[in-house]
DNA sequence: ACGGTGATGTCACAAGGCGACATGCCCCTC
DNA sequence: GAGGGGCATGTCGCCTTGTGACATCACCGT
């Protein structure tokens, strides 16, 4: 029955979504998820590979913002990276904090979740990556700008997303990125 | 059958390590591997948490020689952090190369051991940071020297586990460290 | 020999995930 | 406007993961 749903992917996320925050990611069963959105188990296999897929939709678009301005930009290999992010923060982050916050504690919750979103981060790294090699950068210089900037990325993110924090996410990135200089320049 | 069989868990874990190779790990079922040990599923779970756990087996000691290593050192926190992996490469890594390519070839045949390898990293992450702090470093600090000096192991890692490579680890660590001072150096 | 303790085996079961097939919807064509 | 192809969805059944509850058996001290 009800077949023909509209955007039934869409649908499915936003199920899981507030199943995750009512009962909890463990607590919640794939048919739940697919009898909240009106469909089928089987059809939920057939749009999301898992059912932690459902709380990593949007995730496509960041890597193509990353990608794309890690590619354009002429400055060099850990600042282009930081930049792009800065990017992002902007794009994609800067008007979304409380919803950013709500997923967040949900992947807290559950090892399962914080797996998967580490891989998340690997893809994209290796995609950044690549993006660099791709202007001509060795395999270590990219490996090494990328993580470098997806650290700074990742701790001015976990800053951002602390409940007492208050500055913007790019702004906290600029921070972050000139402290990661200080700490690595002294080699004593 | 077969009761009180002798150092259970590494039995099971050599059996994983075993089936794994030969038929791949999505292939293998953790009755499989139980079988091969002379024991049964339950208990197989009852000393790993996981099918995949199994290959984890001697990942606590590794951080254990990291924090203790960053502890008693006086240097600067990310030459700390990079020192301590140093050790680890002589101390751990330094004469099991075969060994770490098999399973770094078993780890790269399945999304859900990069998965779990991936949380392991994290987890390492989190206790070396942990003692950073616990030395009077601020939280971002310590953060960020952890996760840099963990990239450059990582980096290092990649390359001598890559099959044309024959320097050491501890050297590799060394020359990558280097260069990452570089990049993050110059900021124009 | 006796009872206790801890490790193991047995059974049953919920949930994740997937292959195969059935069914209904929509649109295109004649 | 009837027929048919194609696509999304539903149904069914299956194997595997992972776990709780309970039965056993070995070993140990006494």
């Amino acid at each position: 029955m009800a077949r023909w749903q509209p955007d039934a992917r869409g649908r499915l996320a936003a199920a899981a979504f507030e199943l995750f925050r009512e009962r909890g990611f463990e607590q919640t069963t794939v048919t739940d998820i697919a009898a909240r959105a009106g469909l089928d188990k089987r059809t939920f296999y057939r749009l999301f590979g898992d059912k932690r897929e459902a709380l990593f939709s949007g995730g496509e678009q960041l890597e193509a913002v990353l990608v794309k301005a890690v590619t354009e930009t002429g400055a060099g290999p850990f600042e282009a990276v930081v930049a792009a992010f800065r990017l992002v923060a902007d794009e994609i982050f800067a008007d979304r904090l409380e919803l950013v916050r709500m997923r967040q504690s949900i992947i807290a919750s559950s090892a399962e979740l914080q797996e998967r979103e580490l891989r998340k981060m690997s893809s994209l790294t290796a995609a950044v990556a690549a993006a660099l090699r791709a202007k001509g950068l060795s395999a270590t210089t990219a490996a090494l700008a990328t993580e470098s900037g997806v650290t700074v990325f990742r701790v001015a993110y976990a800053r951002w997303v602390a409940p007492d924090s208050d500055a913007s996410l790019a702004d906290l990135i600029a921070e972050v990125a000139a402290e990661l200089r200080t700490i690595t320049s002294a080699p004593g």
